[in-house]
DNA sequence: AACCCAATGTAGGCAGCGCCAACAATGCTG
DNA sequence: CAGCATTGTTGGCGCTGCCTACATTGGGTT
């Protein structure tokens, strides 16, 4: 009878169900998010978004995506090249410390080895640009011989495990998010400088 | 009418359950986990598990508080305090990332942040053990003047967190088995003597 | 302008899941 | 040996993901 409520087509569905889908993830966990619960949410039936995405993993694939791409532009805007190396890391450490934080259970879906093999070239791609602005931060500093000659993806993996373990225990709440803040600066400087006495 | 296959109470069926969960979570990861199949698999009805555990995450927790312990163990046995240094840490670096690698789905299970408040006090206390190993490592090298005098449960966090960061890596897939162990050496000598030139 | 068709929505159904309540067998304890 | 807490079974509820069949729509072709 009178006006639809809503046109049927919903005009850009696949990215409703997107930002739907990360609110629950953050709000609620992964184990709460559910397809049917989520179409009823954005308004549509228990199917639609079945069109958008094949299946639920490939849901849970997309937003793993979509972290990765929103964790490089962070990293990106943290960096300052023309910062020596012990702020500069300490900035970028903070930056993805704040993203793990922020995006606990999402960083735990990126960090999931179980991602549909189709899906994986953008995704790799993505990681790429995340870990690249490590990279750039390691080889300039060699470069300026601020780091330890040596091969530059091993130095990478080295401090990049270093902040992560750091954000992992953040993240899973042995570490309090104000403990966690403060006790960057003095990381970085671990990292840097190691263990044993100089 | 014939014998009965199975007496009526299996003797010691919350064990039984322990074990099936587990080698299911190893095989196919904890999505795959379902009560009802666990109990199919055990011979039981798919509500007899409910005797045991209140509820699913009841057997996750249970699940997580063995892995914890298993841990303890490993790090233990791995531990000669007698080495010095650089061999005692890395070969406790090696035994984490072994377990790791092949308890992945469990040690992501250990690391998520969504327990029973109930299971953390025994939780609480195999974590500590777990943690100890290194720990006590720290403390018996700063002792000696093998590592930089602080604070001792920040230099082990830096120390635990760059190892687990190693194996967050292998366990997710950025790293192959072969390339993390490979790097294990070289990865606790750059923690060690940090990376800036000496 | 009319038509067709691919894209995108809906409706209904299926098997499996976690959880719950009611009932049955068991074996420990008096 | 009687009673009862423990531990098992059966059945059922509402939810889920996924599938198939059908409905609506708007853009592209003629």
């Amino acid at each position: 009878m009178g006006m639809p409520q809503r046109p049927y087509h919903h005009g850009d569905l696949r990215a409703a169900l997107l930002e739907g889908a990360e609110r629950t993830l953050r709000d609620r966990g992964v184990a709460a998010l559910s397809l049917r619960e989520l179409a009823r949410e954005t308004g549509v039936s228990h199917a639609a978004p079945g069109r958008h995405f094949k299946d639920k993993q490939a849901l849970l694939d997309a937003l793993t995506l979509a972290g990765y791409e929103r964790l490089a532009q962070t990293l990106a805007a943290a960096d300052d090249p023309a910062l020596p190396i012990e702020p500069r890391l300490t900035a970028l450490a903070r930056a993805y410390l704040g993203f793990a934080i922020e995006n606990a259970e999402l960083l735990e879906l990126m960090f999931a080895r179980k991602h549909d093999p189709e899906a994986s070239a953008r995704l790799t791609d993505a990681v790429d640009r995340s870990v690249g602005s490590f990279e750039r931060l390691i080889a300039d500093a060699q470069r300026r011989g601020e780091i330890v000659e040596g091969d530059v993806e091993q130095i990478t993996l080295v401090a990049a495990a270093s902040l992560h373990g750091l954000a992992s225990f953040s993240a899973s709440g042995m570490l309090t998010r104000e403990e966690a803040y403060a006790g960057v600066a003095g990381h970085v400087h671990h990292l840097l400088c190691g263990l044993k006495p100089r």
